[in-house]
DNA sequence: CCTTTTCCCTATCGGTTTGGTAGGTTTATG
DNA sequence: CATAAACCTACCAAACCGATAGGGAAAAGG
């Protein structure tokens, strides 16, 4: 299951996703040119201001978002939206997506009393990453925003 | 990730495997004929003998195993391998599969601040959901003990 | 400069979960 | 009756989770 702190991460990216293309859309639209304050984003999806700031920053520390300080000031994506899969956003919050650390790409940690190459569990179990990896690393903020009722997509 | 009780019980559940397999293949081999002991597991897989012990009363209180008291009593699968879904293991023992509650079968509950028919990322979760149970509900307790250099499986 | 607005940092905290231990009770076998 | 096993309840320390407190640092505007 995934964390508050990855669900409410989900919200407010979804937020600056949607300023993101508003931004990108407008003549003069320069990437990293307009944030987004917290306070904007706890006004969409109403949440703990100083428990988002937190998340926030983890998500500016682990590369995703960029900040700016002062009136005016806020985060904003680091990069087009579905350049950010959501794997890395998972990571940077919850950590490992492997059900095991010993089938870990990211985290991995040896397992103690048990022989990789021919343990079942071992081997079902990098099926089961695989099979998230195959969606979190493709999927990106960019579907976080997509409205389902859209006439055609992908 | 798996919590380690599961990892725990797949280890105990692969030693019952094996004992079942071997007991169906005797000529007088009836189900559910020759407990294991808990002794004798953590023979196998060394590790905590009560923690086990408590582990082994969850997969008996959720169906999956029978036990028998006293002396040469112990543990024994209700069905055939084939027919116990890891799924129901790791429900069992760490609950949801799903990666939130608003998009799981088994412990679903409705999503504050969030309208489910709209949120994307319910529709990306869903995803996840059904790629986990595509291999969880089909893979069972007789793929732990299978050998991967067996000539030919499935 | 000074004030305001914003991000930034550290520490703390109550509650729950996790992994594990302790000690005894009940039931079956021989 | 002795022994071996499952069964049950309670407890415990450490970690984790979600959240709060209280400022500090920097940028912009006047």
């Amino acid at each position: 299951m995934l964390s508050k702190k990855a669900q409410y991460a989900f919200r407010a990216l979804s937020s600056l996703v949607r300023a993101d293309q508003a931004h990108r859309q407008s003549p003069e639209g320069e990437a990293m040119g307009t944030p987004l304050a917290i306070s904007e984003m706890v006004k969409e999806h109403p949440m703990s201001t100083k428990f988002l700031e937190s998340i926030l920053l983890d998500l500016r520390r682990g590369g995703i978002l960029g900040s700016k300080k002062g009136k005016g000031g806020g985060y904003y994506l680091m990069k087009h939206p579905e350049d950010t899969p959501l794997a890395q956003v998972i990571r940077i919050l919850d950590g490992p997506i492997a059900p095991l650390a010993c089938v870990s790409l990211n985290f991995y940690e040896r397992c103690t009393d048990c022989n990789e190459a021919v343990c079942g569990l071992n081997r079902l179990m990098s099926e089961v990453r695989d099979a998230n990896l195959a969606i979190l690393e493709k999927r990106t903020l960019a579907d976080l925003a997509v409205n389902p009722d859209d006439p055609i997509r992908r």
